[in-house]
DNA sequence: AAGCAAATTAGACAAGTGTATAATATAGGA
DNA sequence: TCCTATATTATACACTTGTCTAATTTGCTT
């Protein structure tokens, strides 16, 4: 499972970008709007990056006249859990616990997140 | 707050040793033993990153005799504090639950750590 | 058919990261 | 004091990542 690497940032920007459109092949100038725009990027800097997630293997894409069209292959969700885990696992010995802790210390975990995490807990058991 | 910049990998993996060192100026040697070694790098190789974290800031050295010594000046928890806010907003939107939610799904969060868990909630109310 | 403008491709380059080889310094023994 | 062995320093180099400029393609208008 050494496959999914991590993404570079960049990457995962306009990855995201991607997983997060409700329409399906979408071309440059969609992510130009959705990514490129914000980060100010150049056209050829986006297109650069996508040519690396498809190196990859995180999308396709096919050519369509003068434009070019990306496809989807990858689940954010997997994605995401795998890079989870491997935090989880470098920074904090694999414990949500610890990690909470750490972070949080004692008695700084708003009320509100706080009822929603005994929440999800009472609906794990 | 940008100053507290991510550290490399191999450079962490230093740096982890430094922090769990139970003595304080540790030489090379020390190092090579506790890192370098499972790693499989020469002496120059971890020298270098050393040399870098203390471009850093992260630690500082002095040398004696023909060994030099390296002292720690960060602190090990406020650095996994900062990394793990950044990793959580990044990825979950800030929220452990989300965050547990995805990698954990529905009922698969082992009863010990479902446990511990709850002990770390209750005492946080 | 020619010329344009819009989009893509090719290639380049600097900074950061992992890793090492060759050169240099230095403590101690002969 | 001179030699040697060991530790450090100086460099270097390949890869990855962020970003572009210049070159090329291609659909459309005239």
């Amino acid at each position: 499972m050494d496959n999914i690497r991590k993404l570079p940032d960049a990457e995962f920007e306009v990855m995201n970008a991607l997983w997060e459109s409700d329409v399906s092949p979408v071309n440059t100038a969609y992510l130009m709007e959705n990514v490129g725009k914000q980060k100010g990027w150049k056209a050829p800097t986006l297109i650069s990056f996508l040519s690396r997630l498809e190196d990859r293997g995180f999308i396709h894409s096919e050519k369509k006249g003068k434009e070019r069209y990306y496809f989807v292959d990858s689940v954010k969700e997997d994605y995401i859990r795998v890079v989870t885990i491997d935090f989880l696992s470098k920074y904090h010995s694999g414990s949500f616990v610890k990690m909470m802790d750490l972070v949080y210390g004692k008695n700084s975990m708003s009320s509100k997140e706080l009822d929603e995490m005994l929440n999800w807990l009472q609906q794990q058991y």
